[in-house]
DNA sequence: GCTTGGCTACGACACATGTAGTAGGGCCCG
DNA sequence: CGGGCCCTACTACATGTGTCGTAGCCAAGC
């Protein structure tokens, strides 16, 4: 397999959590939001990431006055999605259900989260009426 | 972040999970198993691959006969765990509830499976007595 | 109008990664 | 004993990635 450009890289990501926290925003919004974070990075670099975020269609940008304003152009749920599946495939052959039971089993859980669990196992086990059509 | 040397690379990964289907195996060994599932390398890229894995300390070898044993010093949840655990940084926060919940939504599982997470459910919900003895 | 400060476009670079070739040693077959 | 064959050690090399620096453009202020 040659390397799959077309994916998002880890700093790409975080470039583009930025975007979803932050909204539609101008490299220096974005870079301060990553300082904030601790995540301290050159203007250009974060320019860099949001180019190259731009190029592999991830976000879209717009000249606004003086700046260019970033907007990300996929949700998170569309990327954990994927990056969840990716994970699957590579670990568990694209099983959902070790990965889900390692979680459950390793993994903290606040009560009510537990209970929001619950009820999401008995809405799955009765799909009458329901679902989008 | 520098980048994190340490960590397992995909085709690392790749070359290791086929020493966990195999227990302690010979490059030969390993480069034919890949082969049988497609995953066709020449014999020097498998031996590049088990040289990166001993040097980060994935893998031990010793010489057997005329050739090299390796034998996987991880085990397969060791390094899931952490894999996982990594994505729910990256995507969460490192909560892993949003992850499961994200998972059973959009996953599909059969009557077994799910059972068996509720299973899993209660055990944790009354956790007095029944660990593993 | 010229200076200054912010903005973008490019180029650069080191290191990681995927993938393999070549060189050289040792063992087995004929 | 000589030729092959298999094994490992090195070296190599094209990309991908993380991180910036520099140069040049434009608007706002003095």
């Amino acid at each position: 397999m040659p390397p799959r450009s077309t994916d998002l890289t880890d700093s790409e990501l975080e470039v583009l959590k930025a975007l979803w926290d932050l909204g539609p925003s101008s490299v220096r919004e974005v870079r301060d939001h990553l300082g904030a974070q601790g995540r301290d990075l050159a203007y250009t670099t974060v320019l860099t990431f949001l180019t190259r975020l731009k190029a592999k269609r991830f976000v879209s940008s717009r000249k606004t006055g003086q700046a260019y304003v970033y907007t990300p152009k996929v949700t998170r749920d569309k990327v954990s999605g994927a990056r969840v599946r990716s994970l699957m495939e590579q670990l568990f052959d694209g099983s959902p259900a070790p990965l889900v039971l390692q979680l459950v089993r390793t993994q903290r859980f606040t009560p009510e989260e537990l209970a929001q669990l619950r009820d999401l196992l008995d809405s799955l086990d009765t799909p009458e009426g329901g679902g989008e059509a």
